[in-house]
DNA sequence: TTGACTTATATGTCTAGACATATAATCGTG
DNA sequence: CACGATTATATGTCTAGACATATAAGTCAA
């Protein structure tokens, strides 16, 4: 019998934590295609004993393997890798304040409307209210280097945020705003390509029916509806990245 | 004392196991904003009590958020509701034919063209080829219940999948080719908003300076270049929906 | 006041077991 | 051979500890 000190890893020199090391292992082999989809891995008493240790530190890799979608467990029948399924990828949108200075340029802001009103029919529409109430629309703009970036025209349900009736949108955009006063949203995002009308191209100072990439995003908390906002972009310029992993 | 037997959960009635309890308990609170960005969660000692369970039991629940990005653990601080940072959306881009038949619309497919040639320097530039090698080119165009639902054009390294050039490509299309030849790789997906020239126009039965969606795919495998592929849809019809959670 | 040292503490990892449970495989029976 | 009952087994969850480690907080000297 040893005690737990003789087995508890001695976090040598930047050495990985064991279950780590196990986790890559196996990351490595299905990654590379050593271990193919369908590909039975070896049971978790097998793996015990290539790396002397016990169950309970095979389990940790694996469980975490199996929650990335690597790896499929079946009771009885053992540890799979998995056939992926379907190309999800991860496309970060992030705040644009944000996503501008990331990229080393000088954000810029302007509001071009900013009302509160009761929300009309197609306000209501557009938010999935059920019931009269108030909203505020705001129209603006972004720009990188005085350039313009992207023009938002935006709602907001005052039901679910009554704090946003206090904010300035003058000084701060609503989406900043919205990110740092409601936290922990869910959203849905649809992108399509349109041609520039009168108006956007206006705002973009792009020409009349240049394309443009449109974002539409619903943002809901705890089935409320938060915000509707609609993004336009410059299409030629501006690009949309998504890194995905997996299939 | 008690023997494991005592606290082990007898799994009554479709009631889940204890850390999934736990796990679910916590990401209500912080979903509902009961618990908002910054607050710190009971200690896992405290939590022991509160559910009468082992460390182990609660650590694992928390291991879980952790990885989730909803909670932030710090060494002899605690552990803390994390401020969401990054709007990160999914996007799941399905293999076309998928996502047409899951639409519960005909899928037809028709290749354009398709050529096999020592890699020019326009191809090993887009593909990211360091040595000369032969290349697959292929055109093609995906269709809805007959009508055009976007045209691709792709471009295979056979240096690292060598098995294309035995694929028959007017029979089936590509990218499920490769779903089913090529596992597990990653790729990164570029999107943006084009007007159509003549020739896509053409293909997809929209007119010349219609606004389109481009993605720009491209696959590698362990370093290794796989395809690079641009699909054009009409901008107008269709929509890329991507959903996303905390934030 | 500030910087260096010490201590307390919460998380990080690990063990050697235990019982629970789903299910693949086997066995028996008609 | 078909089908239902039994069994074996791999994973799923949990325990009651242990030592490791980063670091917030407190202590003390310059």
């Amino acid at each position: 019998m040893s005690l737990a000190s003789d087995r508890a890893r001695p976090a040598a020199a930047g050495k990985p934590t064991l279950y780590k090391r196990i986790r890559l292992d196996i990351e490595t082999r299905i990654l590379t295609g050593e271990w193919p989809p369908g590909h039975r891995i070896p049971f978790e008493h097998q793996l015990m004993a290539r790396y002397r240790c016990s169950r309970m530190t095979v389990n940790k890799a694996l469980s975490e393997l199996a929650q990335a979608d690597l790896i499929e467990r079946r009771r009885r029948a053992g540890t799979f890798v998995r056939r992926p399924q379907h190309l999800s990828a991860v496309l970060k949108i992030a705040d644009i304040r944000a996503e501008i200075t990331a990229l080393g340029r000088s954000y810029g802001y302007q509001l071009i409307d900013c009302r509160r009103r009761t929300a009309t029919s197609a306000d209501r529409a557009r938010l999935g209210m059920s019931t009269a109430g108030k909203v505020i629309a705001i129209a603006c703009r972004h720009s990188a280097d005085d350039v313009p970036f992207a023009v938002e025209d935006r709602l907001i349900d005052l039901s679910t945020v009554p704090e946003a009736a206090t904010a300035d949108f003058a000084r701060e955009p609503p989406g900043s705003w919205l990110l740092h006063h409601v936290p922990w949203t869910e959203a849905e995002h649809t992108i399509s390509a349109v041609l520039a009308d009168d108006h956007t191209a206006k705002a973009l100072d792009i020409a009349v029916g240049a394309p443009c990439l449109v974002i539409d995003r619903y943002t809901w908390r705890s089935a409320r509806t938060v915000t509707a906002v609609r993004l336009h972009y410059p299409g030629e310029t501006h690009r949309l990245v998504a890194r995905f992993k997996g299939g």
